[in-house]
DNA sequence: GTAGGTTACTAATGCGCTTAAGTAGTGAGC
DNA sequence: GCTCACTACTTAAGCGCATTAGTAACCTAC
């Protein structure tokens, strides 16, 4: 690989500036305990600007022994509209404390996190949700903090959602319960979470466990899950998100059954989709960019020595009560 | 901040193997003219293994004057299922050259991208679309070399999903088309080169240039257009995206209006809930996994000093034949 | 037995920054 | 006039690697 062309460094804002590069980065780091006259520091800012100058991370992190970077791994089938919300609520909470994000999309053929990790060099990894402990491990062997969304007492989050789920149609007097799960194996951790939100609701309200049936994005396997909910006396269905609740009622529609009259429907997540469908959708919510601001603090925290963690109370997770129930 | 705790380096890795730095460097990057004896290479790497090193990629870049880190900017907004299989063959591929992939959600609120650069030292900056001219340069004065999915070649992608939008709909025998903006702005310059497709078409076939419509995820707003449309004697919408066309299938039901009979609705993108609306979309498709797989070949070729170029002819755009039209 | 080439390493340097320690000049207090 | 504290810087070292140049041992040909 060819070395790319010589690049502008603080040697050579240092000299447009007539000073040294240690005063150059006492500037740009406002580094407390150095007395620089506004004279002084007017002149190196103006040559920063005049090379369009930014120093080089990698040199940063290794005279300062921690980078500025955090790394956000996100499982790839997570991605949606509500990822996003997260994503840039966490980006600008983290540029304001003088962090850089970037993210790593999980689960595809690829480098392992612990490698990604040691390549840019982060000095804290952010999770939606625990890696497993070689995983962890690696990343703590290659030099970065690890905090997840369900760090502390923010765990109960998924389960939570799955429990609001079952609440509301539990309120509105249905008494059995499916759960659709979704296809791919890799979001069955998440999904396994949420059920056993559904089932804590229903124990607590003295009626069997949720029916869970494994399903799929398909018209036939969606109408053929719907008709065995039906046999099974299952009044309402929790899916695992609005996706697959909106699945769920094209299946019903293909199957000449309709939502809330033959099957209640509840998703999760709220995409901008679910107000649109036929019935709109209920689903269940929370605050993303409240997510993405706490877990921002907790890598901040983490930083400075302090210990993660993400209140659960902050999340809101709320319901949106539509006509699918 | 607190620096970390002491990590692994190549100098435990050398006192471990009862070598020299050198000769593990050697080892570990399989440098072409040194001749390791196969006793030393393999002791070398039990001690890698033992110690669970990962070289620190800031020492690395410093050391070899450039980096392993490709980061890939995606407009936020962009994220979709199409995205998710785009990026994971791009990571795999690149993964095969030894690069490390990493994103950054652009668009909003957080590190401008040359600064993201910066921080994370990468050495190839991939777009989905070419850069504004003062970012490109930002990002060559950190360092980078830029590469997009619209190089050379390429450009013609979108302007060709709306032509094949077209061509399909005039093919049906429809003489009076129209087009769903998105409602973000941001979204804008990728529609702006789709609606240009479909004029082309348009002027092709010798009929009147598109009525390109405003619209929003909303029933009433959506509802609103559908009937401009039908009073300005449009029978068929090409919709900038499948969600926006989604969208539009839901605003007809509520303005008691069918599909195809009413107008035909033609989306972009083909994501899976295409496939289960009510009547299912219509819509155009490409290779993904291709375009991965050609970015990253670019991003090879650029590294190792050659011209980065994507044919257009390998992205394969074709049409999805369903009900909606 | 010696010279030259090859093998199997090692020592040393520097990449671009941060940071600790040092230095020259200045001003106030005695 | 001298001493001490402070200001406004600068010098130098080192972070963890890749890479270059160098060295000692070995082998072959003459």
């Amino acid at each position: 690989m060819t070395r790319p062309a010589k690049r502008t460094t603080i040697a050579d804002v240092a000299r447009a500036a007539g000073v040294s590069p240690a005063t150059v980065s006492f500037v740009l780091n406002d580094t407390p305990g150095q007395s620089i006259p506004e004279e002084t520091r007017s002149r190196v800012l103006e040559a920063v600007r005049r090379l369009d100058y930014r120093p080089r991370g990698s040199a940063r992190s290794l005279a300062a022994g921690r980078s500025d970077v955090v790394l956000l791994s996100i499982p790839h089938l997570s991605i949606g509209p509500g990822i996003t919300r997260f994503v840039e609520q966490f980006a600008a909470s983290l540029a304001d404390a003088g962090l850089t994000l970037v993210t790593h999309l999980a689960g595809a053929p690829g480098r392992p996190l612990p490698d990604v990790c040691a390549a840019v060099d982060a000095s804290v990894v952010a999770g939606l949700d625990p890696f497993d402990e070689d995983t962890a491990r690696g990343l703590r062997r290659a030099g970065a903090d690890v905090v997840f969304t369900t760090d502390v007492e923010a765990r109960p989050t998924l389960r939570g959602m799955g429990r609001l789920q079952a609440e509301h149609l539990i309120a509105l007097g249905h008494r059995r319960l499916g759960y659709a799960m979704p296809e791919h194996p890799l979001l069955r951790k998440i999904a396994d979470e949420r059920l056993l939100g559904v089932a804590d609701a229903c124990a607590q309200a003295g009626i069997d466990p949720p029916l869970a049936l494994d399903t799929k994005l398909d018209l036939t396997a969606m109408a053929r899950a719907a008709r065995r909910w039906r046999r099974e006396s299952v009044t309402a269905v929790c899916a695992y998100n609005d996706e697959v609740a909106i699945a769920l009622l094209a299946g019903m529609r293909h199957a000449r059954m309709t939502a809330p009259g033959d099957l209640a429907v509840m998703g999760a997540d709220d995409i901008p989709l679910a107000r649109l469908t036929d019935p709109p959708l209920s689903t269940v919510a929370f605050d993303l960019e409240k997510v993405g601001r706490s877990l921002a603090e907790a890598v901040v925290a983490t930083l400075s020595g302090g210990k993660p963690r993400v209140s659960p109370a902050s999340l809101s997770p709320h319901v949106i009560h539509r006509a699918s129930t």
